[in-house]
DNA sequence: TTGAAATATGATAAATCCTCACATTTGCAA
DNA sequence: TTGCAAATGTGAGGATTTATCATATTTCAA
């Protein structure tokens, strides 16, 4: 009883895979896994999302599924994984050669416009990190996430604020990219046209924030 | 099978009680349960609680406990209900009486505060507003009581600003209050240090927008 | 007192996650 | 080619948990 809930207590934070495929065969199917449950999540939403129904669409069995993923959540995160490398790139090409307050402006404004059309578009991952909070290991992704594309930020700023505290540079970056994630998924949650106002808006003080000081 | 999914796709918003508790036997009991439930919560977390337990700890049975409350999220609700209700009635006398932009200062800053040592000291409430994003009632809910609070700023932006746009003001206010929301939750997931200063960086951000324009 | 409404109970139906013992396939060294 | 160990595949069933419902008891007003 107390190891149950110590158990539960600790769950782990990172679900690797419980095995990771090396053959060609076995590779292919976890991609019709995971594209199984991507469709599925689209559909239904992840809570919804049965393992049954994800091993028959990916037309394995059940076993195979866990042969690859130690629980459902894993199969989540392995999505969500995919979704933060793919998007950290585009961040970072996009402040790459930003260079002066216009390029910043310029840049940032983009950068918000793609996530909130991203978050519009995609049913999946709005779906994923919505549960974020619920879920430990999807917690500390987003988070660490959030870090990186923070740090990008920092980046730019210190070249634009060279006198600047690197602290207080930090601090800006990383709350201006969270209440970022925020501000979007606020704005989907709402009608479109006000959720128009509320990117305006916060891009409006993010920049800012940024800029300022 | 379409029948299955459309159900879940409707998932009723409010999860009101399945019966109203009219004798003041069962009112008592109700409270047995809520209070189990929250001590739960506190525990070992909402998605770890279990029905038998509230039952057992409240000393009613599962059928009592499902009497009032037809499913498990709608005890969770219940919980954030009554705290939404107390907090909003908090910042309604905190903003009641500013007049000029260095009460507003003053009391925004307060009200900060408590919200951020009310999440650092209360482990059902950061609890129930993790799971905010994943329970469609509790979206909803989060949703309306930070409209109503927002609301509560309109009326103290509007005395300060008598010639901006209604609509902004609106907007910025709604904007202000979800930000200070994640702004938060960012705080109480990491350090205390980073959190700190983390929440006085929300603070200038959004003093700056509330009171400048 | 009495009957109807409110409340209480807990065995059990139903849904779902995940395991495990065993079967099959693959790749490679002999 | 052959043999074998490792990788992979399978699905019935164990375990857990939510929620229901037929039935029993209590309350209260007429």
């Amino acid at each position: 009883m107390d190891d149950k809930v110590a158990a539960k207590a600790e769950q782990a934070v990172v679900a690797s895979p419980r095995r990771a495929p090396t053959q060609q065969r076995s590779r292919e199917r976890v991609e019709r896994m995971l594209a199984a449950a991507s469709a599925l999540i689209a559909e239904q939403g992840s809570d919804a999302m049965r393992m049954g129904e994800v091993a028959e669409r990916a037309g394995v069995s059940i076993g195979s599924l866990y042969q690859f993923f130690p629980d459902k959540r894993a199969i989540v995160w392995a999505l969500a994984e995919r979704y933060t490398a793919e998007s950290q790139a585009c961040i970072a090409a996009a402040l790459k050669d930003v260079g002066d307050a216009e390029g910043l402006s310029q840049a940032f404004s983009e950068l918000v416009d793609i996530y909130y059309r991203l978050f519009l578009a995609e049913p999946v991952i709005r779906d994923i990190w919505s549960g974020t909070q619920a879920d430990k290991a999807l917690r500390e992704l987003e988070l660490a996430d959030s870090r990186a594309n923070a740090e990008f930020l920092v980046v730019v700023l210190k070249r634009l604020r060279p006198g600047a505290d690197p602290i207080a540079l930090e601090t800006t970056a990383f709350l201006v990219w969270q209440m970022g994630e925020a501000a979007v998924r606020l704005a989907i949650s709402v009608d479109r046209e006000e959720g128009d106002r509320l990117v305006a808006a916060y891009k409006r003080m993010a920049l800012r924030e940024l800029l300022a000081e």
